[in-house]
Formats: structure tokens, sequence, C-alpha cells
DNA sequence: CTTGACTCTGTAGTCGGCTACAGGGTTTAT
DNA sequence: ATAAACCCTGTAGCCGACTACAGAGTCAAG
């Protein structure tokens, strides 16, 4: 299970050979070491790292927190405070995504209501009225 | 207030003149006509236009969609059966980002209240763990 | 009549996260 | 021994929506 070429590892983990040395030019994962070829080989704590990363991805993390996080969690006697505050800062930030989207789609949903559709003509249609003029979805 | 120059629509409209020559280039608003010198003439019609725009990407259309709802509002007897599916589409493309948001926010949120935070090293930080074991978020 | 502000075209850079070459060298299987 | 499959570096392209030049021409105010 040790010395990993970078295919290998690839296929272990599901991600592409030119990911994973785009992942090391970014300073996430790097080769335990080299051959004398230059071969990469990696053992399986890259294999961590790299589960880690999409791990942190799936739950919103850009590249450059998720590299923050790793050089965290390589340090466990550290205080945690940090990995808090950023976890509390993605949060803050996927509610304020959220709301922004709610009332986006409140806007289009009171537009696309009296949207006649096939019945009637774009002239008829408030969604386009209300892009023409600025005026908000209004029921009369 | 007609035969405006770039700039002074550029202003008018609150977007700098790159932006217009490049909506020019993607085929959202042309100037109605040029100088001898090839100086861009535009009307209030490009001002509406851009408004239309702006509008539009509030909405979260893409500058490819706006130019079809564009083209859909040129043509006032047409049919608004294309308007009403293209916002429904939006609104569900909308509905499955949220959705998203949400089950991440979630996931960050159950993981956020059980950290340590600066009372407590990273090794005890329930993040940390899930991220490099995968185990979620459980309360013991 | 000059200076400065404007405009033109065309091209390239930005962001993030890859992805795809080209043009080599190396290892493995037969 | 040779062919396939792998690996290397370095560079460039992709997505969307801009943004920033360079180098040249034009227009308006004093």
């Amino acid at each position: 299970m040790d010395n990993l070429t970078i295919g290998k590892l690839a296929k272990e983990v599901g991600l592409g050979v030119e990911t994973l040395r785009y992942y090391e030019r970014r300073g996430l994962v790097a080769p335990r070491k080299r051959t004398a070829s230059g071969y990469r080989l990696y053992d399986p704590e890259a294999l961590r790292r790299l589960r880690f990363i999409r791990r942190a991805q799936a739950l919103g993390f850009s590249l450059d927190e998720i590299a923050e996080l790793l050089a965290l969690s390589d340090r466990p006697a550290e205080n945690a405070g940090e990995v808090k505050r950023l976890t509390q800062a993605k949060i803050d930030d996927i509610e304020a995504r959220i709301r922004d989207l709610e009332r986006v789609k409140a806007a289009l949903q009171a537009l696309e209501v009296r949207c006649p559709g096939h019945a009637g003509t774009t002239a008829e249609c408030p969604i386009l009225a209300a892009l023409n003029d600025g005026t908000p979805g209004r029921s009369t």
C-alpha cells in the first residue's frame, strides 16, 4: 500500500493525475519522495490528505481554506479557535447566499405565476415587463 | 438625450466602457450608428436594454439567457411560453442550489457546535476529525 | 493650436479549479 | 526487444463576466 505512483494514487482517490500535480503546485499534497528517475512516490498520508480535501470541498471550502485546515490538522496540539472561526465564517457565507437565492426565487416566482406562457404573448408577460420597466411584480 | 457616446452611456447606466463593448461583442447591445470617425452612438433604446440586462442579472440569468430574453422582448407578438419556461428553469436551478446549501450548512453547523474553539485543541475538534475520517458528526 | 479627455481595435489578464496538450523519458508486460 | 502504458515538465486552454492594457486616432476647451 506504500510507495504509490501518481497514477495509482489518482485511481485510488478518484481524481485525475493532472489534478494531483495541480494540488502539489498549490501546496496541498506532496509526494513523500521521488524515484531516481523523478517519479513521485506517495504514502498513505497523501491519500488521507486527498480525502480530506474532497470532504472539505463538499462542505464548501476553497482550496486556500483547505490548505489552512490541513495545516491546522497537522498540528494536533494547537488551539482549535481558528478551525471554529473558519467554519463559522463558511456558515455565515452560506447563509448569506441562501438568503440571496431565496430573495431572487421569490421575485421570479411572483412574476412566473402571472406569465401567461403559451396562452399569451411576450407583450403580456410580466417577467419581460419587469425587466424592461423595473416594475416589481404587482398583482393588479 | 439621443446620440450618447459610449462614455456617457456607461456613466448613465453605471457600467464601464469596456463592459459595453463586451456586451456588443456578445450581441446584447449595439450602437444605433457610428460617427464618420467610428465613434459609437447610442440611443435611449440601448439604455433600456442595459437596464434590462442589469435587472435580469440580478434575477440570476446568464448573459446567454439574457440575450434570449431580450430577443423575446423584441417580438411582442410572440407566444410567451419560452419566457415562462426559462424562468421556471431558473427557479428550479435556484431551488436545487438552495437545497444543496442547506444540506452543507446543516453538516457544518452540526460539527461547529461541537468544536471547542479556543477552549480545546485541533485534535479534539470534530470538524477536522470528520474531514480526516469521514465520520459524520455524532453527538457521543 | 495645443493639451487633455475621450474613443477606437485587438489582445491578454483575472478569478478558481481544473484539464489538455506537447515532447520528451521510464517502466512493465509479452 | 519492443510496444504499451506509464511518468516527467512546462505551458496553455476552459468556464463566465468582465477588466486592463497598448498604440493609435479624434474631439472639445482654453
